[in-house]
DNA sequence: TGGGATATTGCCATCGATGGCAATCTAGCA
DNA sequence: TGCTAGATTGCCATCGATGGCAATATCCCA
């Protein structure tokens, strides 16, 4: 191991510009007034030394440790796309991210974020569902003080803090086209009962089917887990009845796959006898036969919304963050497992 | 938002205890003599005031942030398991992980590189290939002198920072499964040339062929990017010749995903006409119809022990390090992408 | 009981930045 | 020239821990 380079402090950019440790830490910050002519001066020396401030330093005085948490339950997934949306924004403002998986069944959730918070200091955090959908959770981080901005499905009563998603118009556009297909028996698998953004697709979905004069009737409604077994388990019971649907919706990814596998294994054709729509639009829909419709939330533009919200509610407050109130959409991605209904 | 709660300091707890907090200090750092009860007290008052120490402030003096960086190119299928192993270590040691996603291809890579580190100031790194395998970014983390662990597939010169993947028997038995189905044209879509691990891997196929008397013609082997649309791309030159194989080995999932595609598209059954293997043993494998026969790597063992070795390169040095010296071994999985080769 | 060794403990400088307040400088105007 | 407001800049305490060294307490044996 080589021994560890000395970094060049404050102190050093002071000495060899002439100026006081305070004036650099002014440029630094470009805060306050300071004289052009200084700044430049100033500015090269930080250059020619290739100068960063420490930031354990400047956090310890400035109450601050220059780190985002994330913090994720389920490594959905889109997870990739949505780590490196976050890191994008944060690194051009000089946050890094520290990653906090955690368990949502365990007993102890709110005691772990408590620690993790406590240990790595983290200035905000971002949290992704089903966790930001935890009440104890989120009132944790609320009487820590933590600024955190969640990923939701619902527009509730501190907009300021949420990225949420609009998932009405590509359900109706996904009902519209099963329905043109000549589509009226559809399936849906949901996800838990208690996880909202679940609900919310389930209420999207019926509402869709409703201006087509079409019921969702309750023995076509089936309750998953988000897991592929689930979906076995769902869609085996879906499928096996005499009546059985044409369609079935599944609320992500991968229960539509255990739906194609349950549907091969009864000798049912997709999408010659079944049509199949997932919910996610992970790369994974195109590499299944037939590939996979479904539809795509778009990760890499909720993540980097997300951190931008929380780098306003970090530096500026509540009203500026709200300012970045936003709404993503996600979009009917039609492949190849839906087709025309059967005898149409 | 709620006025962030005051957190007790070292100060409180010594007051408290009617202590110094020299003394608190040694009791925090369990170093050096501290007499049993004086201990115990201290404890006591640590216990009730729920105290941490501020990481911010012990990392200044000791010169450590207690934060390990995980970089990585690629956000493989097996992203997650890894994430989750890292942490699950770390945490328990009071290290939280900082990501740092980055781009294999980009001219300034070493100078990202060197920002991350530098502003996040990390005890340590871990890297996953192949950054891991471009010597330009392991030499500047040398001169930085940052401790770094990496996942390799070649146990090179210096062993106490390496993890590494011994491909040997996994690819030696998957080879004896297709031989023993009756496969003797067996194409291989390797990664791209100038990766270290695609290497090994051919290597291994080459050898475990040879053990059977059996040689990969330069027209069975293909090039690929390890993405699926390169293992589309490889697979249709592989499948359109006159003499195409009867089974293909990808160096990876999504390239084997690729294959299974085009053979569907040509009208080739598999297994019937082709069998397929892949690499990784991500759970998409099991999605798949067929599903996928593949070489499961032990994502998270791997990084659990690149964890423990990173922590002990940082506490204790090299030679603590060389101690935890490993070796992990991916197992094959037979699934149903493999069968008898046609006409046996 | 005295003296030295050993076990405990505390004082204080220090890590590298920030920010309040005072000091200095400059310009404008009577 | 004298004075003041406004623009710049610097001094120094401070954030919350650690660690060297000195101080004090305790113990053991002659």
């Amino acid at each position: 191991m080589t021994p560890k380079e000395i970094l060049p402090t404050i102190s050093d950019v002071a000495r060899l510009a002439g100026v006081s440790k305070r004036t650099v830490s002014r440029v630094l910050n470009n805060s306050d007034k300071v004289n052009e002519q200084t700044r430049r001066n100033v500015q090269k020396v930080i250059d020619e030394l290739n100068y960063t401030p420490d930031s354990r330093a400047r956090g310890l005085r400035a109450r601050r440790s220059y780190l985002i948490g994330l913090i994720y339950d389920i490594p959905t997934l889109h997870m990739n796309d949505v780590q490196k949306g976050i890191v994008s924004i944060c690194a051009d403002a000089g946050y890094d991210i520290v990653v906090h998986p955690c368990e949502l069944g365990s007993a102890n959730l709110v005691k772990d974020v408590q620690a993790f918070i406590k240990r790595s200091q983290v200035d905000g955090v971002i949290m992704l569902p089903p966790v930001s959908e935890v009440p104890e959770v989120t009132q944790a981080l609320d009487r820590i003080g933590v600024p955190h901005v969640h990923f939701a499905s619902d527009l509730s009563t501190d907009p300021w803090r949420l990225v949420v998603t609009n998932y009405g118009p590509a359900i109706t556009d996904m009902t519209n086209h099963l329905v043109s297909l000549g589509h009226t028996r559809i399936g849906f698998i949901s996800g838990p009962k208690d996880n909202v953004s679940s609900r919310k697709r389930h209420q999207a979905f019926v509402d869709a089917l409703k201006s087509h004069g079409l019921a969702l009737s309750s023995d076509l409604v089936v309750e998953g887990a988000f897991t592929y077994e689930s979906g076995v388990v769902a869609a085996r019971q879906l499928l096996t009845t005499k009546n059985r649907p044409t369609a079935v919706f599944a609320a992500n990814d991968e229960m539509a796959f255990g739906v194609m596998n349950v549907a091969n294994e009864l000798g049912i054709e997709v999408p010659g006898d079944l049509s199949v729509v997932g919910f996610d639009g992970t790369n994974f829909g195109e590499f299944v036969i037939p590939s996979l419709s479904t539809i795509r939330r778009p990760s890499g533009t909720m993540a980097r919304l997300g951190a931008q919200k929380l780098l306003a509610l970090i530096n500026d407050g509540a009203d500026a963050a709200r300012a970045f109130e936003v709404m993503v959409s996600p979009q009917f991605l039609p492949r190849e497992s839906t087709g025309p209904a059967p005898g149409v």
